[in-house]
DNA sequence: CTGAAAGCGCTTACAG
DNA sequence: CTGAAAGCGCTTACAG
């Protein structure tokens, strides 16, 4: 407990108690067998000395180490300006608080980063599972995990063409909702700002693509602009966009969309009376916009949750079939 | 390597190179004097093999586990609507990776996640060293930290006074650039929007206070509206703040300046016409405001980086004296 | 420069 | 229900 103390170990409890080492780590885990008394004994000693096992030994001994690690391979940049990432992060540690499990955290900032990451995650024993955000479409290093012995779940879809434990939302049934709902107001020149080199970013396109040719309205290759989810993206897309005259955009992210509005409002244009926005995600900034953002709620947190708990299942039985969920999107209209 | 593979021990590598186990162990960790043909021999069988060394082994072995945790015991709605702290976190895993350390991310999303990760964490042997963010003026986690066997690192200001090694910016300082700023450009009605219970908000407030003494200006405590950093706060203290017809703000985080923008815009106001803003962190969103903002900038990936350079120094002599580092400000005049 | 041996602090069959 | 013992896979004085 204070500065000077040598740490306790097993053996100091099980002399104090007057057990032995084995009883003293069953009371540890709580296994059901022990006679009251005894159980008492070790207890009462435990808590007077404030003993707390050795975590590295014990995942020696026992082969687990509670500890998992979440793996973001996105652009440094793009995880930056997204707080899309932090409420993924909370929902997560939420269920690992739960489940009484350590949450370590690997993101590359280089290409060399996620070699060495990838190297001291592999086979060393380190961590038990593995939650990997798969939104880039290139993403060598889940194409590796694949290969490993390692429990892991995929948050977002990935065109790795196995069975494997996914979470995901309706990404392309959410675009849907939005492209339709600017078709229904009427607008007809109707422009994306997608996201490439993304699976949620071409699911979100593909879903743009289908509203459009359910309703049979035009497709106009000059009014598609590619960015990156990061604020400055869309700003610079819809500048881009402004010379194509669009009289709605679906931005494929709010954060983006908040940019698309700044570029609009700096163009001179009203929101939205000359071009309405609907943007992806539904982040609490989102409704503090000017005007209030129209936009496609996606449980983010829930997302996380959820990512553990199939990790969690994975641990402890790894026979178990991969489950993949897939959770429900919402629109949610505030300026039209 | 693959699925079935049983994982190879040191004890394996040793005998296919035909040394000892000692031998192996001082191969990969680099100790200098080794004869080159057995060091040869032994790597060459180690990357033929793509033997990989137990981590948990090495750490109960050497009892250190390269394991460092960020524990950020801010309120969960907090962390989520501010991008600072995924700047926080990207500067902080940029040197982790440097170090070739692992991070461990603590968030607190009860007042029991608190009691149990203090308890996961000490005395546990599972991390080498803690970054905490003490960014709340009561910090009982930050309070135990201290009685632990436990290097550490604070970052942001504690009033835990006792001599520790932290990083923080200067806020004072800031906030005072911030006020004397607004006061030059011919500002009579200053108003603040400040966070209460928060070092940093705290040191900011008092920078204000200064400058506004300095300049002779009237203060006038209608003028003075708490939020808690999130950009829902920011907004509704703006909306407090209106009738008190303030001709300019200085806003203590730039995520409660947009807030506040979005405020004025919405009461008919114009920026900075009618109430001049100036924001601190200096976000990249800050730049894409409307009008865009002009803020106190803090190198926020710096801030983490530092931790850690500290908390490295910190792990590897101990009898180090705690340094404390503050890092510079600079204002970034946008729009006015 | 290298090896034999002890040790890190636990868990878990195996007996009884 | 409980204990003795082996084992988890490394590191590191200690000799030589």
């Amino acid at each position: 407990m204070s500065k000077q103390a040598k740490k306790l170990t097993l053996d100091d409890i099980a002399k104090l108690a007057g057990v032995s080492r084995a009883t003293v780590s069953r009371v540890i885990n709580k296994y059901p067998h022990i006679t009251p008394d005894v159980r008492a004994r070790v207890q009462k000693i435990i808590s007077e000395t404030g003993y707390q096992p050795n975590k590295i030994a014990q995942s020696l001994a026992s082969q687990r180490t509670g500890i998992i690690g979440l793996v973001i391979p996105s652009a440094t940049q793009t995880i930056l300006s997204d707080p899309y990432f932090l409420h993924l992060i909370s929902g997560i540690t939420q269920k690992t608080n739960a489940y009484a499990l350590t949450l370590s955290l690997f993101l590359f900032h280089s290409m060399d980063d996620e070699v060495q990451i990838a190297h001291s995650l592999f086979n060393t024993n380190l961590v038990d599972g593995l939650i990997i955000t798969a939104d880039r479409k290139e993403n060598p290093f889940a194409q590796q995990v694949i290969t490993q012995d390692i429990p892991f779940v995929v948050i977002g879809r990935s065109d790795l063409n196995t069975p494997l434990a996914s979470v995901n939302v309706a990404n392309e049934q959410g675009a849907y909702l939005a492209t339709e709902h600017l078709i229904t107001l009427g607008r007809r020149r109707l422009a994306i700002i997608m996201c490439d080199h993304n699976t949620a970013g071409d699911d979100r396109y593909a879903g743009y693509r289908r509203a459009l040719a359910d309703y049979d309205m035009a497709f106009d290759p000059q009014r598609v602009v590619c960015g990156d989810f990061s604020l400055e993206s869309g700003y610079a897309a819809m500048q881009q966009l402004l010379s194509a005259k669009p009289d709605a955009v679906f931005v494929s992210s709010d954060m983006m969309a908040i940019g698309a509005q700044q570029a609009i409002r700096q163009a001179g244009l009203r929101i939205p009376d000359d071009i309405a926005v609907v943007g992806f995600d539904d982040l609490p900034q989102a409704a503090l916009t000017d005007p209030p953002l129209t936009t496609i709620q996606q449980p983010i947190e829930e997302l996380g949750m959820v990512a553990v708990d199939l990790l969690h299942d994975l641990m402890h039985d790894s026979a178990a079939a991969p489950r993949q969920v897939v959770l429900p999107i919402a629109l949610i209209r505030r300026t039209t």
